[in-house]
DNA sequence: AAATAATGTTTACACTGATAACATGCCTGA
DNA sequence: TCAGGCATGTTATCAGTGTAAACATTATTT
């Protein structure tokens, strides 16, 4: 007979009808897959067979396909936002932090085209979420748009203040687009060139 | 027996095994699902039972989706120049063409959301293509580029322009796919806000 | 220990893009 | 004219997808 494991949980690669943590491991998996192609090749059924389950397992952690991309975006999130977080502590602080931002922007997704594609196309995702209030860290976007504001200063007003942020997400996010979809060389200097000189 | 038509080729309801021409029929059925929903859900078997043919029937004239959808592409590309001549000629030339333009270009893909998603996925599709020689008229983005091109004067270093060409088309660029995937509202005066004040 | 809940598996279905073999009808050359 | 040839359409079939239902196995609670 096998030997039982040592105490109980510890995940041995023998195949074990129960995963584990089988959740985690596909969120891991999809992370994995989404990387080595367009976001539109990827299954659930080849998840599923990476994460060494059956098909169906999935639908015991998420109900359908959609709540599955929508885990990826969130990690997504969480992982943009810590390479926001990067930057912006690796410069001095206001325009050199923001432009730095700005080209992280640009390289996250240059390095992530799928996951990045997909988070944006999860329009219901936690862009539009409420400020930062709850102890989980405020999402990428959130983070980049508060270095925006602090920018200007509060003599500027409201509406003028917003023409400007979304300028500049704008200039960064067409870059970033455009570079993706193959109509505008991924060269460092033209990021450079074009971010650093977006606050006008 | 059923009387000839008049003389060959008239259209008429009845079901005939010819179709006439399907390619148009398709590449139109095409356009007119498109606009429906989003591109991924579009799919061969769908356009062929609206253009009331089997479904295989479609590989006799596109030699698979890709194709199909490049064709809608190509369309969607004639479109976009065409409302690009009009707004630049229905106003002034220089800024005021420029930014006419610009905002031709969001309300397109506003109008349009998936096939403009669709026509900017194509990274091999006619964005870069070679210059507007041929008799077909320019692509869109050709037209959008001497636009920008033209409005600084040829003193300007040849690298200065550029980066200026990439900026204001990564801001407009930008825009739209914010306000498409609802990370914006899609206000005009918000669009009239960015657009105007690109050119600096 | 027995009952119950959680988690995985097998089976099945409707849908997709695509290929192969067959059917129909337009068109041209003798 | 009319007999083929060829463009075009059809049916049958296949592998792959997302998903639901029924069943099996393990973990957890009573």
């Amino acid at each position: 007979m096998p030997e039982k494991d040592n105490t109980v949980n510890i995940n041995s690669e023998k195949n074990r009808y129960h995963h584990g943590d089988l959740r985690s491991a596909l969120i891991e998996e999809g992370l994995k897959l989404i990387d080595t192609g367009p976001a539109e090749a990827l299954s659930l059924r080849e998840i599923a067979r990476n994460a060494g389950v059956s098909a169906t397992a999935v639908y015991r952690h998420f109900p359908d396909k959609a709540a599955l991309l929508g885990a990826l975006c969130l990690e997504g999130h969480h992982r943009m936002a810590a390479a926001f977080r990067k930057a912006m502590a690796s410069s001095a602080p206001g325009v050199e932090a923001f432009n730095a931002m700005g080209r992280a922007y640009v390289h996250f997704a240059l390095a992530h085209p799928s996951l990045f594609r997909l988070m944006m196309a999860q329009s219901a995702g936690p862009v539009s979420a409420p400020p930062p209030s709850a102890g989980e860290p405020a999402d990428g976007m959130q983070i980049l748009v508060n270095a925006i504001d602090s920018l200007f200063g509060a003599d500027t007003p409201q509406s003028a203040r917003e023409v400007r942020r979304l300028k500049a997400w704008s200039l960064v996010h067409g870059l970033a687009m455009l570079m993706l979809d193959g109509h505008v060389p991924s060269e460092p200097a033209l990021i450079e060139a074009v971010v650093d000189a977006s606050v006008l």
